[in-house]
DNA sequence: ATACTGGTAGTCGTCAGACGTCTATACGTC
DNA sequence: GACGTATAGACGTCTGACGACTACCAGTAT
């Protein structure tokens, strides 16, 4: 019966994506205090004990303060925006902070793992892996290039479809599928190459910076590799650090 | 009636911290499964929605891990090293991961804040700032650059003397004030000008990886500012995202 | 023997409604 | 006018129940 239910993500964490949203479009500002629990509840249709948990998550995020008696407020230090250490993909980061982002010559590609693959994957030489590839582009511009690996027995070619907004974890993410926990992102800087100068349009030797994000179920086993490659200044990256 | 209940938290905290107690007491390990939740609430004397809003903060947190239909358990994330995220010296980063540095060529100065530090900074244009510059060797060779900008009433020029081991943002903590509660780190690529090339020993043009950080107090008033160029695999910076 | 199907118990996810506790405000009293 | 008190409304907590998901196992078909 339930099919329909495209997002199977639980609804603690759809609603808690909501309501960021609702502060992130500015319908909400800061300092402004949301509907009463009960009141928001109703107008999102869950149970007054769900939408508890989503504000629980804002709450330790810094996004909402919640006084007791009093009322549940957008918080005022919203200069801090969560940055990299949230796991949530690089094209949902620019969508929040206003980016509009576009997918260019997308590549999906079945490969076979080689050695250094199969090492940084726990997986043996020759598995199956899935290739995406794609350029990012942000105002008719080249922006960024990403190429995203996976073990195609959680993520196939055909998964890859016309919806492919160009967020693998995104993908992974919404259908709960392997389920992943957490990422370690490696942060570096490299030099255009001639194959990334030209998908990139900037001359070879530009700086570049470069993600390498692995991702990881919650037992610690690898679900999946990326190389991200960005064009300085035409995406911005920051980490809050506490 | 309540005058006897010492601690006024909220029990979703008081129960956050005696759970977070038990793991990091070695009672339960990590892989460990936790009580059901009918269980535990009975256990700890607390109601299944409030031990709810303990197990979130807990599973936001990383320490635990809670799957539907399964069960929760202690986050096996041994492997996961905390990086950029944690609010600490890429000095101390580095010596974590057993890496000696070095300070050389080190300038102190009091220089007058131009406009686009006073912007930064929150201060009036010209007020008074201690400018720390310094090069960072790693295995005799030069790594890092980082050059500190915090106005002289934190930090005077005479604060920097013989024990200082490259860290300003170390030595404001050790000294706890002004106190330092967060920082934000803007991450991003640059190339080697004639005066970077020459102070880091590299080609000019070389990528260099840049952190441009900002340091907060409790109040969220800029306490500091730094720039940070890196040469590319003579550090290595990572990021938990979750 | 193997592979598939379906049932079942246990656990987390969600729901509904109620009552407790806290805060700010309005109001009455002195 | 100053002070204490009542009150409305908000978040905090509780109870009990049902839904959804996963792992496991028995039974069946191949």
């Amino acid at each position: 019966m339930d099919e329909f239910r495209l997002d199977r993500r639980p609804l603690y964490v759809q609603a808690h994506d909501r309501l960021l949203a609702l502060i992130d479009s500015g319908d909400l500002l800061p300092g402004d205090r949301l509907p009463s629990e009960e009141l928001l509840a109703r107008q999102l249709g869950i149970a007054r004990a769900t939408l508890r948990e989503a504000l629980r998550l804002l709450e330790d995020e810094g996004t909402i303060i919640r006084r007791h008696g009093v009322g549940t407020f957008v918080a005022v230090n919203q200069h801090l925006e969560s940055g990299l250490e949230r796991l949530e993909s690089v094209l949902a980061l620019a969508a929040r902070q206003g980016v509009e982002t576009r997918v260019q010559d997308l590549e999906v590609e079945l490969i076979q793992a080689d050695r250094t693959l199969s090492e940084r994957m726990q997986i043996e030489r020759g598995a199956s892996v899935t290739r995406v590839r794609r350029t990012i582009i942000v105002e008719d511009q080249p922006a960024a290039f990403m190429e995203d690996l996976v073990p195609s027995q959680w993520l196939s070619p055909d998964d890859i479809n016309q919806t492919f907004r160009g967020s693998v974890l995104d993908l992974l993410r919404m259908r709960n599928s392997p389920r992943i926990q957490e990422a370690q992102a490696d942060i570096t800087a490299a030099r255009a190459g001639r194959d990334l100068a030209k998908r990139l349009g900037v001359p070879r030797g530009a700086a570049l910076l470069l993600l390498e994000e692995t991702l990881f179920d919650a037992d610690g086993v690898p679900m999946g590799f990326s190389h991200n490659y960005f064009v300085p200044d035409r995406f911005r990256f920051h980490v809050i650090r506490r």
